[in-house]
DNA sequence: CACCCGATTATCT
DNA sequence: GATAATCGGGTGT
């Protein structure tokens, strides 16, 4: 049911595709809310220059270094926060998965209340939509993903290879040339 | 629908 | 001191 750290131990582009259709779990008091993961982009260290760990340990991005499975939550542009989830292999110093987009599957009206929102496709849509949809924001950083808390990861669809597209990553300036963002084919939930 | 821009602050140089 | 893995509102087409 859950998913277990061996999961995140591999190669990051490869979870980060895996990871779509899974179901991330937020538990907030007597709240259970939940959502499908629908768009991904992989980041990972010194050989990626888009990535937060190219240039090496700092105090914000130590997650990325650390033990997989762990959340990476980080703020930015003054006003939003970005979930991620630690994934590397043996070899790789850092790497995480950006979690971009999800779909909501229950507590809908919860996340309505928190967003200021009505309309479902703006929910979830987008990095900074999401965190503020399931309150997750620093409090939540570096926080372990597999253990059954206020947040956590299970098994959720499967999704077929060919409905899975990869595109270039969004937002950034650097290594435009990869293709490292994913996301299910033809899902409205998908950001922009 | 496309483009433009301001908000707002932690983090890094 | 500049920038940023974003968002939402505004304007124009």
């Amino acid at each position: 049911m859950i998913i277990e750290r061996p999961f995140y131990a591999r190669d990051t582009v490869k979870v980060a595709q895996e990871l779509l259709g899974k179901i991330l779990v937020r538990v907030i008091s007597d709240n259970i809310l939940t959502a499908m993961i629908v768009e991904t982009e992989a980041y990972k260290s010194f050989d990626d220059p888009a990535s937060h760990s190219y240039k090496g340990l700092t105090k914000r991005n130590k997650p990325m270094f650390g033990e997989v499975g762990y959340s990476y939550v980080y703020f930015t542009y003054g006003n939003h926060y970005c979930f991620n989830i630690v994934a590397k292999d043996e070899k790789s110093s850092a790497g995480a998965v950006l979690i971009r987009a999800v779909e909501p599957l229950s507590g809908i009206e919860i996340m309505k209340k928190k967003r200021g929102v009505d309309d479902i496709y703006k929910l979830t849509s987008g990095p900074g939509r999401l965190t503020q949809a399931l309150s997750i924001d620093k409090s939540l950083n570096e926080i372990d993903l597999t253990r059954e808390c206020e947040l956590y990861v299970i098994n959720g669809y499967d999704i077929p290879i060919d409905k899975i597209e990869s595109a270039s990553r969004i937002g950034i300036r650097d290594a435009l040339d990869k293709q490292w963002r994913f996301y299910i084919k033809d899902n409205p939930f998908v950001s922009r």
